[in-house]
DNA sequence: AAGTGCATCAACCGCAAGTCA
DNA sequence: CTGACTTGCGGTTGATGCACT
């Protein structure tokens, strides 16, 4: 950012009157000159790097050590790589700080040219936003990794990090969609719905061009349920549509010559068929099962406020433009049809464990599951989109009395006990690194 | 075109751990 | 053993640019 370092600005040297006092010489604070840079990238040349105190003293800048030190290390060292994160290194943050929190430094000694702040800046401005919009932190196959791990570390006596990291804690705000859990076929086609899942997935923030290339050469496919309320979508985030690879766009063709199917499996009525594949965007006739809230494409004033900001972001709009002859159903449609319904507990703020990012409904769910062993298993039938069960949300609501998320203790039983079938977590078997 | 709000990132601050005399 | 000093880390802040209205 040397743009934004003004050489010789008054505001650096006014900073300086606040700083510390070397040998009667103010240091100096705020943003490098390229001078500085280059004095202190000669003293380094010269005397190696270490012993900041000793630049501080002898290279004649008027800056502490650790300030040195700290240019050094994240803007000077020539190994440093500039540019934007890749989606290798994104995911490989994602899993490191899955398992070892806001170590940023032990995390980018994992990432050869990334610094500790650079990870720590990306984390606190793209991950974190999602996290405040009730978006689950991690892509589910990390949170499974973080999990079947603790699960073993717990076997083995050894207590994760991961347990109590809070990150894994209740994300509070919204509402998870209820879920339906039960053994899981693993030749079912999940498909359709993975797709809606996945498009509402935002757990990455990537530059759409690098994103658009991973998508068409990655092998693995990401999914995961959002619970993000569409008024609060991120405004111009190239990343909603992050996990659109191959496996999707194979879903895609798979089903976009069969709208019918595809619309039943996204629980639609025929009436939604033709619009899928249409070139058009499509425009509600029907409604979605469950869902109280009734499609109508044409009518602002029967449009439900929360569905007002739909803009296709960039890169959906690429995807949904790409060069088929056939055109796929377009991505704006799915941008619709995961606009969850308004719900009174919204903006209650309300501290519900459904409130939560989706790892919490899952634990929310193993909990009163067993607290209500004795009600009946079709009580927990709700679909995603479905909020016809409020009798159930508000008995379990009751339960759940505890508002940290109990991972420590009930994680693995969890997984043991639960495989979700409505939210699909369509991550086919994860590679050996933990790629996803 | 101007104003406003948001996103980004460099840099600072305080604290803790390590080292050494 | 202790205190001073150094180094490293994580959280936070402030400046800047951009997007949106």
């Amino acid at each position: 950012m040397t743009s934004k370092v003004g050489v010789g600005s008054p505001s650096v040297e006014e900073a300086s009157s606040g700083g510390n006092i070397r040998g009667g010489v103010p240091l100096k604070k705020g943003p490098w000159t390229k001078e500085e840079d280059a004095v202190l990238m000669d003293y380094i040349r010269k005397h190696g790097e270490g012993n900041w105190s000793a630049v501080q003293k002898h290279s004649g800048l008027a800056r502490c050590g650790k300030s040195c030190r700290l240019r050094w290390s994240n803007h000077l060292r020539p190994d440093l790589k500039k540019g934007a994160l890749t989606l290798e290194e994104v995911r490989r943050i994602n899993e490191l700080h899955a398992k070892i929190g806001n170590k940023w430094a032990q995390i980018a000694a994992k990432l050869p040219g990334r610094t500790d702040n650079e990870i720590k800046n990306y984390w606190n401005t793209r991950i974190k936003k999602q996290q405040r919009v009730g978006l689950q932190m991690y892509p589910p196959d990390i949170c499974f990794q973080a999990f079947s791990e603790n699960k073993q570390n717990k076997e083995l006596g050894i207590f994760s990090s991961a347990n109590s990291h809070p990150d894994f804690l209740p994300i509070y705000g919204f509402e998870s969609p209820t879920v339906e859990f039960k053994k899981l076929e693993p030749s079912q086609q999940l498909y359709p719905r993975a797709l809606v899942n996945i498009a509402a997935s935002s757990f990455f923030d990537i530059p759409a061009t690098s994103l658009l290339a991973q998508a068409l050469s990655s092998s693995n496919t990401c999914s995961g349920l959002s619970t993000m309320h569409p008024s609060k979508r991120i405004r111009g985030s190239e990343s909603w549509f992050f996990g659109m690879t191959d496996d999707l766009f194979q879903a895609c063709h798979q089903y976009q010559n069969n709208g019918s199917l595809f619309a039943q499996s996204l629980g639609f009525s025929s009436s939604y068929t033709h619009n899928l594949t249409s070139d058009h965007h499509p425009s509600f006739s029907g409604e979605i099962p469950g869902s109280h809230a009734p499609l109508n494409g044409n009518s602002s004033s029967s449009e439900p406020k929360w569905a007002k900001k739909l803009e296709l972001p960039s890169l959906q709009i690429r995807m949904a433009n790409w060069g088929s002859p056939s055109p796929l159903p377009s991505l704006e449609s799915f941008d619709t049809l995961i606009q969850y319904p308004p719900n009174e507990h919204a903006d209650s703020g309300s501290l519900s464990p459904r409130n939560s990012g989706l790892l919490d409904a899952v634990l929310y769910e193993s909990q009163t599951s067993k607290a209500s062993k004795h009600s009946s298993h079709q009580e927990t039938s709700c679909d995603v989109v479905d909020d016809s069960c409020p009798d159930l949300q508000e008995t379990q609501w009751g339960t759940y009395s505890n508002p940290i998320s109990p991972l420590g203790h009930s994680a693995a039983s969890v997984l043991s006990e639960y495989t979700p079938t409505e939210v699909h977590w369509m991550s086919p078997p994860v590679n050996s690194d933990g790629g996803w």
